[in-house]
Order: C-alpha cells, then structure tokens, then sequence
RNA sequence: GGGGAUGUGGUGGAAUAGCAGACACAAGGGACUUAAAAUCCCUUGGGCAGAAAUGCCCGUGUGGGUGCAAGUCCCACCAUCCCCA
C-alpha cells in the first residue's frame, strides 16, 4: 500500500464530502477548540503536535456520534511582520498573507478534521471591525480609559516594548538595557475591576490543569490588608503604607519608600538631594528582578522621620529598591524581627530590630515571620496574631489613620501600541469634544495603504499617514484627529473563539442563538506558555460579554488542556539559528500522515515534552507494514468464510477476545482521561502481537469464533481512526463498509466480562516479598484459596518454624477476583 | 526572588499502593541472501550460585517515615527543566 496515494485519495473524498464542516442543528454537541497560530513562516512541530492531538479528540469523539464545532484561524497581526518589512522592504500584509498560505497547505496536508469554511485572519477588515467594536463595548462601559504610562523603553532601538520582549531587563533584539519611560495617551482595558471574579471563579474551573490555575491566582496576586497613615515628623504630610501583618506594627522600625514615590522628595534635607537623587536614578534603570531578587538589599536614608501612629514612635524613611511602586502604595512599614527583606535591609545598615512576636528563635540572628502571640505590644499583647489584626484594624479605624484595604498585584491592562500592524484604536481627537469614540457604523477604521516606513521612532507609524490621521468627529462633524496606536494583539486572540461562532456575519460578531448552541468550549488545548497572559485576558473579556448579554456563559473553556514542547534530539529547542528543525512538511512527504502523527503519539504522554529522534519512525513504521499486512490478510479470509452453527470459543478465541476488549478499555480511558495516546498505541500493538502469536491456530470452526475475529478486526479499525486516520478509511472500505469510517462507525464498548487479564496464577507475597504462586481455579472463595496456598510446597518452606500472623487475600475491586494473597509470620 | 514540573535500563517510556521496566528504539547473536537492505527468530537492569531447569540478593535521584506491601502516599534534601516578575 502506497501512502502518496491512499493519503490524497482521502484528503479527496474528505474535501469533496465536506467531511468537517459543522452541523447547522447540532445534536449532542461539543465545541474542541486548539490555539490558532501565529503565521511565521510555515507551521512547526509544535503546531504538528497541538493541532494532532486535537484532532485525535475530534475524530475519537465523532466515532461517538457526537455533533462538532472545529475551526482554526491566524493570529496575524503583530510585531514580527513589521520586523519583516523593514528587514525585506515587503509590506507587513503581503508577508503575513504568504505565511499564512504556506502554513495552510501544511495544515491541509495533514488533513485535519478543520471547518475551514470558518477560517479566520485577525488581519482582515472583517475581523477586526469587530476587535474595534469590542473596544467600543469596553468604552462604553467604562472598562477602557486614557492615561500616562511608564513603558518599557530601549534606547538603542528607539521603541516601546511589550513586557514579553523586555526579557530579564534587555532587550530581545540588541539586548541593550530596557528602561521605563513615561508616555502620555496610553489606553488600558480595566481588567482590575474583575480581578476579583477572575479569582473566585478558578473555583469552578474543576478541569483545568492545577498550575495554571495557580499562576492566574499568583498573578491577580490578591492580598488582603490595612493601609496606615504615618505622619512626617514636622510636616503636616503623611506616608500610608499598605500591610497584611498589622500584628506586627509595634515592630517598626523604619519606613521604605519606593524610589518612584515622589510625593517626598521636596522634604528632603537640601544636604542630602544630590545622592538620593543619584540613588533613585540608578534604581530605576535597574529591572523588577535585579531589585526584588538580590540578596543585598540596599537603599537611602532620607534624613526624614515618621510617626508610627500606634505608639508614637519616631522612625526613620528610607528610599530603597525593593519597594516597588506599582504594588501597594508604594510605601512600606519595616518590621525586620518578622519579615525576610526587612531583616535584610537592617542588618545591612545596622538599623533597630525590635521584636513584636513571641518565638523560640533568637531575633538578633534570624527573623520569625510566622504568626504567633503578640508582645511589646502594649494593650495587644498576648494576642494571637489573627486576632490582634482584626482588633488592630478597628482601632485604626476608630481612631481615622487606617483603613482595610484589599490589594490586587494585576495591573490594568496596557492595550496601546506604537505600531502599525494591528487593529486601530477607533478612538478620534476633536478639539471641540475631546476624547470621541468612532461611532460603530463606521466601522471599521481601515489601516491605511499610504505608510511606507515602518522603522520604530518611539511613536505609531500611523502618524504620518495623512490619509488616516485627519478625520471627521463623529459628533460635532469638525476635523479631528484619529488616535494612532493599534491594538495589542491578545485583544484580537482574546474573542476570536466566539467569532468563529458566525464568521461570517456582518451585522453582529455572532449571534446569541449561535452562542447558546455551541457554548461552551468542551476543550481547549494549547501550550502552557499562554497561562497568565492570553487565558487570563480571554477570562477577561468573556466576562465583559456575558455581562453584556452577548454569551450565555461567563467561564469559556470547560477543559483546557496543556500540552508539551517538541524539542530536538539533545532536548533543545528548535530554531533556525541551531540548524535543527524538524518541518512537519517534509515529515509528511517522506513518511506520509498516518506515520508521521504515530510516531509523535508514540514517542510520550501529550502533555510532556517530546524529544524528537528519527529513530522512533522506524519502530512505527514497522508496526504500522505489519498493522496492515495482517488485518487485509485476515479481512481476506474471512470474507469467504460463512459459518452459522454455535459452539464454544476454544482458548485461543478466549484469549483474542479479552484482549479485544482490554485494549477497548485501556484506549478508551487514554482518550478519556489524560490523552496518553502512547498507552492506546501500545495497546493497539499489543493487541497485534497476541494476534500474530495465536494466528496459526485461530481457524474458526463455529459462528462464535468467527465473530470474535470479526470484533477484533472493527475493534483494531476503528480504535486506529484517530490516530491513523488514513488506513482506518482504506481498511474501513475494505471490510466492504461505506465511508467515511466517522461517518459510519461507532467506537466499541468494552464488557467487564471480557476486559479482564488472561492470567494463570495468583502471587503469594510472604512477609513483603513475592515467593511463590497458585493457579487460578474455578473454586475462588477464601477457605478453599487459604487451603491451596497453604499447601504450596514453596510456601510451606517459607513459613516452616514460623507463625502466621496475617493472612488476607486482595481482590480486584470491580470484579472481586483474587489478585494476591499476602502472608506476615511473626 | 516567587511559582510549577520532572527524576525509572544504553534510549523514548509503562505501571488504580499489589509480580517494576508493558510497548518500542538501540545493541549483540542467529536465519534467509552471492552480498546488502528489508523481514523473521533469540538474548538484553545489575550481581551471585548452577551443566541446566532454576534459585537467591540488589535495584525507580538521596536520606528518613507510614503500610502486610511504596516508583506511587508523607517529610527533608539534591539535580534538571519550565513559567512569572
């Protein structure tokens, strides 16, 4: 069998049937969902293994008869097409278009199970009118405003980073050090005001993966506590921290400031200006991490003092890096007995450490920052530390220098950029009405043709196109100007599932009855790479649509699925730069898709990395000529075969059979559970090896052995179509069956009568360790097995001279059989 | 600095607490062949004893713990990888 020929002949029948194009009444329906792609170039072993493994799910899943939604798109605007067009001097558009064909034709070569009549280009006007109309939802409702920014900055290139390509403080293209820079007209989306329902409701997302659960829940960084309003001695001013250890306020000894935090700066000492200026400029070209994480905390005395409003204290401010401006206030209290960084920072400038908690430890050498009983603490002593927080706090309260306070670390979301490839914000300037929405029917605000030069400047090159830039405002009808940023692209990634709901509606961007058909996404599958920023924004913005009546749903994804990088042989990661990709392409030329797919099933569990080794083609390719070779041969035989008397199955047939239906099991639950394809795999080979074993004496003599060759056959068949979708159809038809096998095949059920193992004798463990065996009898009760064992000569050796303390024989759970007697002498 | 994952033969990997190494790859030996490829058969975690059948001991990163029984559960540590800031 030659698979350049069975390959196209059902990549044919598939297309010119419309195999996969979605059901307009669904029955029994379920949405699978994979991560559309961004369009470098062509598509890579990372897409190959995403897009299989989804497509395994939709075929296993449609054997079941169920009803599917699955489509894929292009994430194609971004930052790499405008790299390209100044590198090549092509338009971003052209470059993005030809990658997006190139990775097409793979993808079809693959010949997944798409509805690519519901393809999506982020790129075109009639996706993103509705990225901008989305924009205009979030306007409307107050969830997206203008304001100052500090960015990230690279001097060297003269532009704006996203936080992912200002990697460890450098950035990704020169390395030169990235810097904050304060930009005016930024728009954000106001992903801060659901921090707290994107938190709550992780509770019910019962079936996605654990760690990204817990990085959205670190990233919304939700800290409950108390800001305390210190006075600056001398000054009417004051300094309010935020906390969540009130209960060790009698502890302070010294307030940290951040260097960003202004608001003191005119108070200090005229003497001691120039080096804490010089400090603060050093401090902010330093990234979070060189501040956050080194062991060597340091910082700047401010010759200030400030009051600690519990016990009148005067403390010292200081200025230090550590303190980061954009959590909390901006401010700290230092407590160095009971907090890591504080005790640090003390004991580098020999401040005091004052101890408030009651500890076994030595507070001098190491600090305690576990609740405990309060001391030094005046009328809060003795204590426990819960309780003198919520005392503490009413006292504040009371007495009107504190407040509770709950702290988010999830900033706002920045959503403006200074480039051209992306969907403009519709959004105009109008001296007369100020900031002014584009009114949706003009939508979409079109890119305009006219910019040539895309090299970064610092500010959108949608500046000089005069062709966008002057509009009309749409309220008072005079000249205004258009804003000229574009779109951060998780806008675009972040409502393109439900798009694809009605791809191709112009009057709204899906409608409500198709949402209600489809919603939600059954499953999810994508990498982990994506956890805190895509999942968490597509949360976002799922929620602004339910509020807004436009979904039924306010959680999208039921099962979100991770799966792991394809690396090279040495288990490093494949790039152009290294010479060591594997294309997919080239893949699927030379070895043809059933191959190609198997052996990545093969080679580990979907959801761990995979080393990719040419070497397990070969393996695969083996079993794959024998998977063949023996079901066309035994497919052969049995046609001609009629026999319609009963009779018993003879031992071989008993054995097949189990087996048969033990593989059904083993994969269904791969399918079901964990997606370890390499399991059903193995079973499937497994399956053909005890068939190959017993097929010289598997001669049917009777109707019922014929139909257990029967079952094995289908059961081989149809427990293949996932993986190897193309052989599945070519014996399918073989069998005499209509195509397609989808179509008209249904995935085998397993008995518990039959799934069970073909095993012969029972172990007997003595004092831990297995030392001998009992065949299994027809007789399985207790007494009659404790006789046998008992009788074992082997046993009797062991426990001569001995005595019995334990003797319990475990049993299989489902079908109570007998699967070990364990013994214990004394 | 914080969070997470993983650690099992020469390799990829199996294993509801119940006979560790399924299923494969590679390697070695053999058959077929003028030869090679392909294919097929045998061996294959380490050690000891035995002519052999076989028997025994050790073994899932390290050290402890719980259980009749631990790769699996608990505690501490080590190593590697990933993510975030």
């Amino acid at each position: 069998m030659d698979f350049k020929i069975t390959d196209q002949k059902w990549l044919k029948y598939w297309h010119d049937n419309d195999l996969y194009s979605t059901p307009s009444n669904p029955q029994n329906h379920a949405y699978y969902l994979e991560m559309f792609a961004y369009p470098s170039g062509d598509i890579h072993m990372g897409h190959f293994r995403n897009y299989t493994i989804g497509d395994v799910i939709y075929r296993y899943k449609r054997l079941q008869g169920q009803h599917l939604l699955h489509p894929f798109g292009w994430d194609a605007f971004g930052l790499p097409a405008e790299q390209a067009a100044i590198k090549r001097n092509i338009h971003p558009r052209d470059w993005t278009i030809n990658n997006i064909n190139t990775g097409r034709i793979t993808l079809k070569k693959m010949g997944l199970s798409y509805d690519w009549s519901r393809e999506i280009l982020t790129c075109n006007p009639d996706y993103y009118k509705w990225t901008q109309w989305l924009f205009l939802l979030l306007y409307r409702n107050g969830l997206a405003y203008q304001s100052k920014s500090n960015v990230n900055w690279c001097d060297n290139c003269k532009t704006v980073l996203a936080n992912e390509q200002a990697e460890s403080g450098r950035c990704w293209r020169c390395h030169g050090n990235v810097t904050k820079k304060e930009l005016d007209n930024c728009w954000f989306f106001k992903i801060t005001d659901y921090a707290d329902r994107l938190l709550k409701d992780l509770d019910k997302l019962d079936q996605w993966p654990e760690n990204v659960k817990t990085i959205q829940k670190n990233w919304i960084g939700k800290s409950e506590g108390v800001e305390i309003d210190f006075k600056i001695a001398g000054t009417d001013r004051i300094v309010t921290i935020f906390t969540t250890r009130l209960d060790t306020i009698f502890g302070v000894t010294f307030l940290s400031v951040a260097p960003e935090y202004s608001k003191i700066i005119e108070l200090i000492p005229h003497g001691k200006q120039a080096e804490v200026n010089s400090y603060i400029k050093a401090s902010i070209s330093k990234s979070e991490i060189d501040r956050t994480s080194t062991q060597n905390k340091n910082g700047v005395f401010t010759e200030l003092y400030a009051i600690n409003p519990f016990n009148n204290k005067k403390v010292p401010i200081w200025i230090s890096d550590y303190v980061l401006m954009s959590y909390g206030t901006g401010a700290v209290m230092g407590v160095p007995a009971h907090d890591e960084r504080d005790f640090q920072f003390a004991k580098t400038y020999s401040l005091d450490i004052s101890q408030v908690i009651k500890s076994q430890e030595t507070i001098q050498k190491e600090c305690f920052v576990n609740d405990g009983l309060l001391i030094n603490s005046e009328q809060f002593n003795n204590l426990t530390s819960p309780e003198a927080r919520a005392q503490m706090v009413n006292y504040a309260v009371d007495k009107g220098f504190g407040r509770q306070k709950i702290n988010y670390k999830i900033r706002d979301w920045l959503i403006s950029r200074q480039r051209y490839w992306g969907a403009p914000i519709p959004i105009l300037y109008c001296k007369k009405c100020g900031i002014t929405p584009v009114s949706e029917k003009d939508l979409p605000v079109l890119l305009p043709d006219d910019v040539k030069e895309f090299t970064p400047k610092g500010r959108s090159p949608l500046e000089d196109s005069a062709q966008f830039k002057n509009a009309i405002c749409s309220k008072c009808g005079r000249e205004a100007n258009r804003c000229v940023d574009t779109m951060d692209t998780f806008v675009d990634s972040s409502f393109y599932m439900f798009r694809y709901l009605d791809p191709k509606s112009n009057e709204n961007p899906w409608g409500l009855s198709e949402a209600k058909k489809w919603l939600p996404i059954n499953l999810y599958i994508g990498g982990i790479e994506h956890a805190s920023g895509h999942l968490l924004y597509f949360r976002f913005i799922t929620k602004v649509l339910y509020d807004a009546g436009m979904i039924p749903v306010d959680e999208p994804v039921v099962r979100l699925f991770n799966h792991g990088m394809v690396l090279d042989k040495a288990g490093d990661i494949m790039s152009k730069s290294k010479g060591n990709v594997v294309a997919p392409g080239d893949l699927l030329e030379e070895f043809g898709i059933d191959v190609s797919r198997l052996t990545m099933f093969f080679a580990a569990p979907s959801n761990q990395e995979v080393k990719w080794n040419p070497d397990f083609i070969k393996g695969i390719t083996r079993f794959y000529n024998r998977f063949i070779f023996n079901l066309s041969e035994l497919i052969d035989k049995i046609s001609s075969i009629k026999l319609t008397n009963d009779g018993q199955l003879s031992d071989n047939f008993v054995q097949l059979k189990r087996k048969t239906h033990l593989h059904t099991k083993r994969a269904t639950a791969s399918l079901e559970n964990d997606f370890a394809f390499n399991t059903a795999i193995a079973s499937i080979m497994e399956l053909l090896n005890l068939y190959e074993e017993l097929k010289p004496d598997l001669i049917p003599v009777n109707k019922n052995e014929l139909e257990t060759l029967k079952e094995f056959i289908t059961t081989s068949i149809i427990t293949i179509a996932p993986f190897a979708p193309i052989i599945a159809e070519e014996l399918w038809e073989q069998m005499g069956y209509k195509p397609s096998i989808l179509e008209h095949a249904k995935w085998p059920k397993s008995s518990t009568e039959w799934a069970v193992e073909s095993r012969q004798e029972i172990p007997i463990q003595i004092d831990g360790k297995v030392r001998a065996q009992i065949p299994i009898e027809q007789d399985q009760n207790d007494d009659f097995l404790k006789k046998n064992c008992m009788a074992s000569e082997k046993v009797k050796k062991y426990i001569e001279q001995r005595q019995v303390a334990k003797f319990f024989i475990v049993r299989d759970k489902q079908t109570n059989s007998p699967k070990l007697i364990s013994i214990v002498t004394k």
